[in-house]
DNA sequence: CAAAAATCGTGAGTAAATTCACAAAGTTAG
DNA sequence: CTAACTTTGTGAATTTACTCACGATTTTTG
């Protein structure tokens, strides 16, 4: 296990927002930042973003806030900002061709270096620079690539889900409604859009703010 | 206050998701369920899955399990399955697209009535049913449709926002990657996709299973 | 240089969510 | 009908996350 293993999972889903964030100010030019300042950009409360920092030491100094410099290199080492986690995308359809234009927009330690759809159509064109690959090509074309992401028409998600095991892949990205079956040892995040507008919409409803 | 304004937060973020999945088995013709084969299905402890609901009421029978059509009208009456929140769509790129496409595949207590585009030639279209209008005519062509989805540059995001605002919107959906000042009787419900799948790599590295 | 202001890092308190584990009550099988 | 089995609903324990509030330290101002 990581010596980082302590950090609780809240904070990690957050560096990635504090690093994109702070990694603007310092091409911005700017200097130093304080907690307050932060907070206000990123939407998140001063005393959980310097407790979140802390779990990494003391990055800050008291009366001066953070050194802008200091803090991007620190967070470009520990997200593993140099290496790049390659990541396959299986589904070429709007939402697929939105990550895919996405891609090259980035900050970012990821990249797709492969599509796959099921339409043969598109196989030999590129979106985004990205080849797109016949599904059936799957186990062939797939590398070692060990992140996937899923926007296809939830029907295939779980058949797709057990190929892409099979080729060894370790995290999936699910965007279809569908709650996948992996073994213990896989990671799925789950996104499920229809889920998010009508959870929002509910809280309007019951929870008026 | 509603009397149902003490359910928690994360139960009612989950209520879509057993929602759609009761509607499922209901189709199915399935007359009974019990919280561990619901658990199997939807990932989320069974426990959880009890609890959620008897924030309700006892909802099932012991020894039994749930009746399905009971849940499911009891579902559809609680999530206003019948009353349908109307909502606005900015930005009809390959995302908005997706949504736009999607709106009509539903078990949904939400309709996206109109888009918007700054893309002139757009303008007059329709995607997935949904006539698309320009963005500067944003305020005549709204209605009073009170939640908006955001799939815009990020550039724009803020000043979209405020016009939204400005237009008697509640509640956004907002998946630029800047973060929207909005008053505080305003819900955002924010989808950060790069870090999304940032986050999803942070943890492979560093939290394996 | 001294006083005032800013800001971190964190102990302690609170809140929210999850999970365990079991009595109670129903169902099923023989 | 009885015994074995199933499954709920929930009190209590635990885990996780958030926020307050303040001492310590540095910067800034005059």
């Amino acid at each position: 296990m990581d010596e980082e293993a302590k950090i609780p999972q809240a904070t990690a889903k957050r560096l990635p927002l504090y690093y994109r964030f702070i990694n603007n100010l310092y091409l911005q030019g700017k200097m130093r930042v304080s907690s307050k300042e932060l907070s206000d950009a990123v939407k998140v409360d001063s005393a959980t973003i310097r407790r979140d920092f802390s779990y990494f030491g003391a990055l800050g100094k008291k009366g001066y806030g953070y050194n802008v410099e200091h803090l991007v290199s620190f967070f470009r080492k520990t997200l593993d900002q140099d290496e790049t986690t390659e990541v396959a995308l299986i589904g070429v359809g709007n939402l697929g061709t939105a990550f895919l234009n996405y891609n090259f927009m980035k900050n970012n330690n990821t990249k797709i270096v492969v599509a796959f759809d099921a339409d043969k159509e598109r196989v030999g064109q590129e979106v985004g620079g990205v080849p797109i690959e016949h599904i059936d090509d799957l186990e062939e074309r797939m590398g070692n690539v060990s992140v996937a992401i899923l926007t296809v028409p939830s029907q295939a998600a779980q058949g797709i889900t057990d190929r892409l095991i099979g080729q060894g892949v370790s995290g999936i990205l699910n965007f279809t409604p569908a709650r996948i079956t992996v073994p213990s040892d896989v990671r799925v995040h789950h996104i499920d859009l229809s889920v998010e507008l009508q959870s929002l919409a509910y809280f309007l409803k019951h929870y008026p703010l």
